[in-house]
DNA sequence: AGCAAACTACCTACTAGTAGGTAGGACACA
DNA sequence: TGTGTCCTACCTACTAGTAGGTAGTTTGCT
């Protein structure tokens, strides 16, 4: 969170965002009416409409919340230094760290992405392409100088996004598969340092050691 | 599917499951109203009910056609002859033919295991865990035998499903992204193939060649 | 074959309940 | 005396599901 501090000292409209991302990221939107985030905070629906003008504009103040977090860590570990291997392994694990912080985000996220943005006056996809073309210009060139396996950079990014989403968003399938929680701490270490692993090996030229 | 035939051969009920497949996808199952499925077959809502006892009995019986034509051509693919890698990709390929037939079903699996089977009866990672556990014991077995390089079995399997369902279940971000429609034949063939060739280097050890 | 009972598939009209949102009053605190 | 925060009471729109009725077809009996 950007805010800290306990409850009571966090006023009752960042009471109300928390408990909303909670439900949504929880139920989704449809899924989740305004009385429940009303009684999760303690107060009445009208009391919530009286912070936001309508669930619309709520759920757009989530996720414009959400957004600020994760461009804000993202920025830092993207103008990171560092090179190479070194420097993706530095940003795979800032991302990691990043959804293991808040997995409600990132089940939250996954439901934009499933619907679309319907819900959304702000386009997602759109905030993040920056990024996605950063991305996909660095590993060209880290391929280009033969630092990196050749790969197609656009798909070998939606593998990894892919791959490090769903052990968040899908945290309660995985359970049942795995028959013990995905999101221990260890767990979350373990998946992290296995996705790690396996982009070393499909990425980095074996003539360059680890 | 399970049956052929265009729209005036199919009965109803058949109607009625094939528009709520695409509905609960597009929109979930509190997103989706029977009214909207009803609209969608030309009938009305208690015509509907006439079909199916209740919403939930509807969405229990897609996900029953769901996971019955799903298990069916799993069990094609895996007790397919072949081994090593060759059985690996052959269990791959599989996978994405049947979700680039199904997108919708992709869409509808992965919200279910972001709400974690509130909606279901029956429970679908249950269903999935033996696959699971048989894929588990078989990728130990490769490593064991220096077939495959040594990796954690359920790790990778968690990272390659999610790898292959983000494809499909978040198509609509990728396009923004991509800037090109995301499940047109070629780029579903672009992202298999570099899939497999992701997973391939990360698995086949390199005096194993191609 | 002819007739009636039963069944199927649909309809309109309704119920009870819940959704988001609004109006206006109570209360605290500056 | 404002001003901000909360409340109760209400609204309209929509939800899943029910009641009751009506065509048309199928079934069984003579």
């Amino acid at each position: 969170m950007s805010e800290a501090g306990n409850s009571e000292s966090r006023s009752t409209r960042d009471l109300i965002l928390d408990e909303a991302i909670v439900c949504f990221a929880d139920r989704g939107y449809e899924g989740t009416s305004l009385n429940d985030i009303a009684a999760g905070v303690g107060i009445r629906r009208p009391s919530l409409l009286h912070h936001f003008d309508s669930k619309e504009a709520l759920y757009a103040d989530v996720f414009e919340r959400l957004l600020s977090d994760w461009l804000e860590r993202l920025d830092v570990a993207v103008s990171s230094p560092g090179t190479g291997w070194e420097k993706f392994e530095l940003v795979l694990r800032a991302g990691f760290e990043l959804f293991a912080d808040y997995p409600d985000y990132v089940r939250l996220v996954r439901r934009e992405a499933l619907d679309g943005g319907s819900h959304l006056g702000i386009d997602l996809a759109g905030v993040l392409k920056p990024f996605f073309d950063a991305a996909v210009a660095y590993l060209d060139q880290q391929m280009d100088s033969g630092t990196f396996k050749r790969h197609d950079s656009q798909h070998l990014l939606i593998t990894g996004y892919g791959a490090i989403l769903t052990y968040f968003s899908d945290a309660p399938f995985i359970d049942s598969l795995f028959g013990e929680p995905a999101l221990t701490k260890s767990n979350i270490q373990e998946h992290c340092d296995h996705v790690l692993q396996f982009f070393r090996e499909a990425l980095v030229p074996t003539d360059y050691g680890v």
